[in-house]
DNA sequence: AGACTAACCTGAAAGC
DNA sequence: TGCTTTCAGGTTAGTC
């Protein structure tokens, strides 16, 4: 579910919760393949720990504890944060709610079955909530000295990507160009609509061979990769399926979307109808005409 | 090393 | 109505 951009609007949203407060109770679901860290070293090690910052890198959230430790959160395809006396969620069942009232469309979140992970600070009474429908997400505690696979392969931030690092990246790679995209080892942050909205930007085909894409497309792809990154955490980041912002807004990403998830619409600068391929498992939709 | 696949898990929507 | 299939914003382990 979440990117770069719904990942930097939610860390934006829950910094202010986190940072500077105790953590007093912890509350999980039972151990699954979400806890990379089992829920009962949670519950004995998190609580008089402090948190000091909220970090992101990525799609990896980072809470920076007082005693060196790291708190470890990846949202994965559904994974939500969000803040307790702030917090609404929008009803499930109301799809495409844009017809219902705002009071409608939200209620006072209340912890389920899918809330993984609950956070009770002492001083302020309030409560981060990690809720999670399909468990890709991932929670896991790193001492103070640890090293971490996951964030010690992650490739330069999307934000701070450049045409020659591209262009480097691909010089002996023959698989797609949209496949480099979505590396997270070569740019960090990117996921499967900002790769199919920047590639379009770019008009480069999403199957080209990466390293037959010359310095200047690259040039104009990680300028449309920060582009398009940088206006969705304007909009609140793309609320498609069931992504909401931790405060149970909309993002306003998807109205602005050119090409993801609209297949067989008519290409919005040149009017040719937009086509879906498969490209690594992920849906990929581009225009025929404008990407070459 | 790079490319490709299957797998992790749940629920909504589409198809019959 | 109800059962089955398809599809999701991500990552990783395993194979060639």
């Amino acid at each position: 579910m979440p990117e770069l951009p719904e990942v930097e609007v939610t860390r934006r949203q829950i910094a202010s919760l986190l940072e500077n407060r105790v953590i007093a109770d912890v509350i999980t679901t039972k151990p699954s393949y979400f806890f990379l860290t089992p829920p009962s070293t949670l519950k004995r090690e998190l609580p008089g720990r402090r948190c000091e910052r909220l970090e992101r890198r990525g799609k990896y959230l980072i809470a920076h504890l007082d005693d060196g430790r790291r708190l470890l959160l990846h949202l994965g395809m559904t994974g939500q944060l969000f803040g307790s006396g702030v917090a609404s969620v929008r009803l499930l069942s109301s799809t495409g709610g844009g017809t219902l009232a705002p009071e409608q469309q939200q209620r006072a979140f209340a912890p389920d079955q899918h809330t993984h992970l609950r956070l009770r600070f002492a001083d302020s009474g309030r409560e981060v909530l990690f809720r999670d429908t399909r468990k890709f997400g991932k929670v896991e505690l790193l001492l103070a000295d640890q090293a971490s696979e996951r964030l010690d392969k992650l490739g330069i931030d999307a934000l701070q990507v450049t045409g020659t690092l591209l262009h480097q990246a691909t010089r002996a790679r023959a698989t797609a160009i949209k496949n480099v995209l979505l590396d997270q080892s070569v740019i960090a942050g990117v996921g499967n609509i900002y790769a199919d909205e920047a590639l379009f930007l770019a008009q480069v085909r999403p199957k080209r061979a990466a390293k037959k894409v010359t310095l200047q497309e690259h040039e104009r792809l990680a300028a449309a990769i920060v582009a398009v990154l940088t206006r969705s955490i304007e909009t609140g980041g793309s609320s498609i399926s069931d992504y909401v912002r931790p405060d149970g807004s909309d993002g306003g990403y998807q109205d602005e979307r050119r090409v993801y998830g609209r297949a067989n619409e008519p290409c919005l600068a040149c009017g040719s109808a937009i086509k879906r391929i498969v490209i690594g498992q992920r849906s990929t939709c581009y225009c025929p005409a404008c990407q070459r």
